[in-house]
DNA sequence: CTAAGTGCAAAATGTTTGCATACTT
DNA sequence: AAGTATGCAAACATTTTGCACTTAG
């Protein structure tokens, strides 16, 4: 299917409000934000051709039990493709997260990385 | 407020089921694993009685814009206080994936890794 | 003028709340 | 027996769809 095939003020509108955001956001924040100047359905359809078009990213709502353990350094791999989160004990981890909290002044929360990719059946 | 008063069969039932999960998961696919034998509210109760708890992880439903850029490495950090998506341009992750590749028989997404921790202002 | 885009209202789906009943201790 | 948990039905919230109208090209 074809998309942007006109150019509308919507559409313009909401990718400038969407590429000056530098946090996650929901469809009801773009709505506020626009103060009811472009509908509800509008604002669902361009957001979700956004998606396709891979302009932006989508996370669904869900939950995720992960494992508790003993281990001192750990994090977790979750293919994109079959969905399964791979418990990892293994302390490559830490220069990264060294690096960044002396470099980039940013603090990560050891217990719950997750790096997303693709697993070995599914590469 | 206090929980996990009464032992019931709800509960164990549905702790059993979500520690065998090895994916994410929402409301839906448990009540349906489940074949109604616990009524949706309960489900709902439960589920939010165990994030309260830390047992399991809550992701609400969101987009995000991941800022298209032309460097060979990047990832982003996300703080969890405030919510900032912060774009990081450095090669430092690259010792991390290749390890992964190699050892862990796993394929990172180069694009959309995100580390969730606190930025600077939120330490 | 035509195809594409918009927005309302309604339908469908997902989540929370009030309350009567059942279960744990 | 007393306090907690459950599940139905209803309320509420979120997302999608049908359709008449508007707009870009």
């Amino acid at each position: 299917m074809q998309r942007e095939k006109y150019k509308t003020k919507q559409k313009e509108h909401i990718l400038e409000i969407i590429k000056n955001k530098n946090k996650e956001f929901t469809v009801k924040d773009i709505y506020q934000e626009l103060n009811k100047e472009i509908g509800m359905t509008t604002i669902y359809r361009l957001i979700d051709n956004l998606v396709e078009d891979g302009i932006i990213n989508k996370n669904e709502k869900y939950y995720q039990y992960l494992e508790h353990c003993d281990c001192d350094n750990h994090f977790y791999l979750k293919c994109n493709n079959c969905g399964t989160l791979i418990h990892v004990d293994c302390d490559c981890i830490n220069d990264l997260f060294s690096h960044i909290n002396k470099e980039h002044k940013f603090k990560p929360d050891k217990e719950k990385i997750i790096i997303n990719g693709l697993c070995k059946k599914c590469i």
